[in-house]
DNA sequence: CATGAATGAGAGTTCATTCAT
DNA sequence: TATGAATGAACTCTCATTCAT
């Protein structure tokens, strides 16, 4: 959470402490790129801050520890892209819009970061801990799911009954299966087109009606 | 596999075999246990030999490094599920009901044995090695899938309109994400009870009909 | 010094305990093997009890150690070597005759047993135990060249103001010089015709007389 | 050699450099005195570390691995060996002086470093691989040999009909004897004075002239 | 006598973290 | 702030040796 501190406070003061705020995300891009490449435990900070351009002693002065870079780094990536899928949901003028904006706006946000994607897919699973920091990001996600089910089955596009429970975790699995098949194909081809389909599976299942 | 092999047969007491792999087997299941609960990196030798009751040395005398272990267990495991998973969709008379014996089978097995769900959930990932062991495996799956909508496609019972390749992703990750849930509120429920739901989700959607 | 006991108590009373003696000598021989191809240290127990058809654990029926093996090997070898070297020399009529015959039986020796010449170049200098060990027959060899060195001053045919003391050293280091390269160059050559050309190098030294 | 260089490198104070490669020094000494007391193979880390007053990982800032440690020490001392070997060749006006140089000053080197002494008698023979490090070295002290003998049989002070080829195995052999006899003595005596002598040999032999 | 599974002490090595400069 | 040399705890893995069978 601190890390969100910082990072809103970074916004709020621009120009003051650019300095520091640099070094900060140049260390937080690093080790991006090299957790993505060899994993958490097979990173190591001295790999991070060579590629950050910065001193092995120096990242210590940004972050706690080296599990607190892979908690930033997640936390960050988790407002950033939980930001951006909330901004898209709003422009949907329907529920079914917003579940294609949700879809679309995830895949989209995964595939413009690769480097997230694989972390997200690999290291979160990983670590309880971290699971624990972004249980609020993952819940307003499911809550995200609940309004725009609420709002569907209000509206009468949705199914009156539908186990909502499962059908907000089933959602985010399926997305997750499908960007974890992109990852595995090193990104060879779009993801964001993916995305209707998929919610066009979501919606009307794959039994001959 | 091949360590396996040669270890089944080593004694020529062929139909009791009753110790045969005592120590392999008690040392596969505890490095189970340990890696489920500190994951592979944060779990010691140390730790997995003295569950097995066994010393140090010994975990080398069945396996050849650490990651060596992982990798039995998952091939292990994965073979097993497999083949329960296959015998049980054979039982199915048509498509669907060979949908709900997977979707069933493959949340049984896993509610059965947490410790490989939670590995499956967290260590599967993140070597890419271990995804190279069991493309194989993975592979079989998605084929039983594809012959499964297939089937049902000629049936009568699935759309002829589907994006096969993307069912085929989808419906896994939706299966894992219903697991990780589970597995995250540390199995507190029955797994198996969300199979017809989630296939129902599957065959009719979302969407108001 | 017991191996000697053994291996004279083998000679004595052959065909009893005749299969006792059999094991030790393969184990023996294997570890030459071994040794010689592995150098002491990356040497292990298992190579050289499977070299030699035994269980791992029927090494430690007939040694006391790894190191009792290499000890018992040298000791062995030495004594063995020593004896022929020793008649050899007595073959000679005078002593330029006898030291042509040790330096000949001397690199003949080795020459047939180039597992025993590697141990002995890299092996022996490495423990000191080992030197304590063969000490004694070490002596002896400088004694035996004490012998025909002082035999060759009173027959006239050596000069009488020789430092012996360094004499001694000379000429089984030039012999071991000359046995390390024909063992670096894989005994491509034949060692025992090097043997009267270094005698007569020895004899009359490199300068015009 | 190359790390040796880059560290000599990594600081711009050229001229004074007094602590440039302190501990690097340190540390190759202690390992000198570690190795030369208990062998390479018995020789720790530890030990080597706490002689040089280094904790055990600092040995890895400037060393890869425990063979790195020896390779190092050998290629140092050799280098360095050679060097002076070289000087002081070039000081003798004709073959036999140069000659006479040639193993006054190996005599001398070896007995002002006793540690290498007995680490070039027992590890070197141990190791192919340094065997093969060193093959230059060796090489060029057989060239120098060569070029002795070339010299004096020009001067006419060496006989014509030399074997060449084995005159410079044969040399160098009968010095090593006289060195390792005197690392076995314990460097009770003067071990330069055994130079003279020695050469004498090589000139006129042992027979009575 | 023979076996070989089991042992466990002990080694080399890594690397997150610290701190004097 | 920034550095990077130094630390040392902690790990994996090996293998000589033992002993129940």
């Amino acid at each position: 959470m601190m890390s969100l501190c910082s990072f809103f406070l970074r916004k709020g003061d621009a120009g003051l402490q650019k300095n520091k705020s640099e070094k900060y995300n140049k260390i937080l891009d690093s080790a991006g790129a090299v957790f993505a490449q060899f994993g958490f435990y097979k990173a190591t900070i001295s790999q991070i801050a060579s590629r950050a351009g910065v001193a092995d002693g120096t990242v210590y002065l940004y972050f706690k520890s080296k599990e607190d870079i892979l908690y930033q780094f997640i936390s960050f990536k988790t407002n950033s892209v939980f930001k951006k899928i909330n901004a898209a949901v709003e422009k949907g003028r329907n529920a079914e819009e917003k579940l294609r904006q949700l879809i679309r706006s995830h895949m989209d946000e995964f595939q413009k970061d690769k480097n997230m994607a694989i972390i997200f897919q690999s290291e979160v699973r990983y670590f309880r801990d971290i699971q624990f920091q972004i249980k609020d990001i993952s819940k307003m996600y499911l809550e995200l799911l609940s309004d725009i089910i609420e709002q569907g089955q209000i509206e009468g596009a949705f199914r009156q009954d539908l186990f909502v429970g499962l059908v907000k975790r089933f959602i985010p699995g399926a997305v997750e299966g499908v960007i974890g098949t992109w990852v595995s194909a090193d990104g060879g081809y779009d993801l964001v087109s993916m995305a209707d389909p998929l919610v066009d599976l979501y919606l009307t299942g794959i039994r001959e009606q």
